[in-house]
DNA sequence: GGCTAAGCGAGACGGTACGTCGTGTCTTAGA
DNA sequence: TCTAAGACACGACGTACCGTCTCGCTTAGCC
């Protein structure tokens, strides 16, 4: 299928230089803080190699984030047997990850990102919030099967607040703590209504 | 104190011609594809008629999103004696409010402009937060005296969770759609726990 | 004719600036050392002042050597009676002062930006050409009249002729020396063949 | 002493396509419009191949043209017996040949290379004014000789003339005519001065 | 009516980032 | 060892936008 390999290859070094660089660089001064022409030079690349590679800043952006951010396999469902238990446990880990530094920088700039760009935007779902709703999925379906969750509850809906509730926290540069973790695990979890 | 009012007075029309343009820009374009030459060429204004009012972009912004989206007083909550149901009314309406183009659109240039000003930032959560957790607060304190609300309910928790919800949809760009808005609703009122 | 006057004027100290600056960097680094950037900063302007009134480096350039070598009027004809002498003066000032630094520097940039750029050549020959054409004419006519001119003389090559020496000399940057202009003014005085 | 011919020999074709290349794109766009990408796409060959032979882009133009222009061996003075005939016709051919199209794009490249290369500029020197002053050295003094050309004729001084002549109706995109050419040699020959 | 003060539209200004282009070097696979 | 292909570091280019400035003019209150 692919014709054979021709001319200099491209390099790696320099892909991750740039994807190193830009992490630091959000990290220390937010998207809009940073500049192509800052991430070439700590790189210690050329301007035109991140322009042949990516369309523009934000593509650096969600590239770098995502390979960061979902490396670390949060996403993965614990499996204790208490169904109840993991989902709580799943929720409060998953909120504790991505909204505490440094990966909430890293977030915010995404969601800049996301907010500018439809394309970052439609990346941000496939890598973060498939995964997301995936580990979720088994854990409701899970949570059902053992009688613990209600049958009638809508996936991308719950996916979609707990997303949020990260979100919220991020954007507006929240110190997440241990408490706020809970509360919102017990928001979710248990809902508003008396039984 | 003040003294007397000397000079040119301020023109109202002015102002008014110079918020209806960065409205109409912001919906027309985003917050990036806005120009403060745009603005001023399409008010009939002159730019330093945008700086000697405002501080900058992000400021414009602000003060037109804040105006025209919570003017529309979607705060208030509504009473109709079963508590419950004011709550989910409540959740859906400001969902769709606030969710539902051209609002999103709106809002999405403002958390834009949020991420990258602090000042932004505050009064967004003076001016559009503030409100939603009172309102909130208003409605969960009735429920929870009518018994119909769970005592131990975390306000600020819920108010992250809800506004998050919102958020994700603004900057995903989806399309908000009245099952959507029902699902998040059952979410945040049932939570996803079996009695 | 013209209309009202209207916005802010153009700064005739940033024109000045920058004209100055591109004659000091032509001088110090010739026409492929310059750059837009450096003329802009030892101008202390931006660079898009330059790009609002001028097409392109080439354009400041002629402006600049146009202005900085016409200005010494060394066009105008001496008369002092001796048609034959004034002529043979004439044509050494004129090499002398083209020729000669830091005029010549000036004026082998100008040939850079005329052999790449048609306009500026064009109005090489109208700021510079004409004028000397002029003169010439007028030394030629007068020197006819008191026959000690040959009346068959065609003023246009004669001027190609002339200006061509000097190109030479500038070009390949001799070092001009009186007894070389007054042996090109030989040349074109009296040509190569025996009466 | 030279060692054994080792690996793959040079590619005569590749060199001759490059030339050739460089030829067609200097007459198509001029020396500035010329690219060394360009040059290796039309020639077939890999940039590599140029920088392996030449040091750089003024170099190739400089032996393209100067292999095109000279090799026309428009040098050599003619010898009919008539001293003053043979340089007339001598100087009409020279300005003839380099100063009309192609040959005066060549040249006009040519010279812009040689103003930002000091080694393009020795060149052209060595491979075209010296065989032209050696013509004309050979002309005037068989002009001499027959006692046609004036005795105190400087040579150098000529041909600065002479070739000044060229330039400029190089450098200013004349359009050469028969005329002009006449014109010229008259200028040179019989100067301005009545007999 | 004249005077002073401030706002206004227009648009030039200094500065910064962008994304593209060209040069000359480099690193592959293959001849 | 040369070749075509093409990625690379570097650096200039010309454009876009921001927020400031300077014009002439307008609109008010006060003498």
């Amino acid at each position: 299928m692919s014709s054979v390999q021709r001319g200099r290859p491209r390099s790696e070094a320099a892909r991750l230089a740039i994807l190193t660089a830009t992490r630091d660089l959000v990290i220390e001064r937010g998207f809009d803080g940073l500049t192509v022409t800052a991430i070439a030079e700590r790189a210690g690349t050329g301007v035109q190699t991140l322009y042949r590679w990516w369309p523009d800043k934000a593509a650096i952006v969600a590239e770098c984030v995502l390979e960061n951010v979902v490396d670390i396999d949060l996403i993965t469902a614990p499996d204790t047997g208490d169904a109840a238990a993991d989902l709580r446990v799943w929720i409060r880990d998953s909120y504790d990850r991505l909204a505490a530094p440094p990966a909430s920088a890293l977030f915010r700039a995404l969601a800049v990102a996301a907010a500018k760009d439809s394309r970052v935007s439609a990346r941000l779902d496939e890598q973060l919030g498939a995964p997301l709703r995936s580990a979720l999925t088994t854990l409701l379906t899970r949570g059902i099967a053992a009688g613990r969750v209600r049958s009638t509850v809508d996936v991308d809906a719950t996916a979609d607040v707990l997303l949020g509730a990260m979100m919220i926290a991020i954007v507006a540069m929240q110190q997440p703590s241990a408490s706020r973790a809970e509360a919102i695990a017990d928001v979710i979890l248990g809902g508003l209504l008396a039984d």
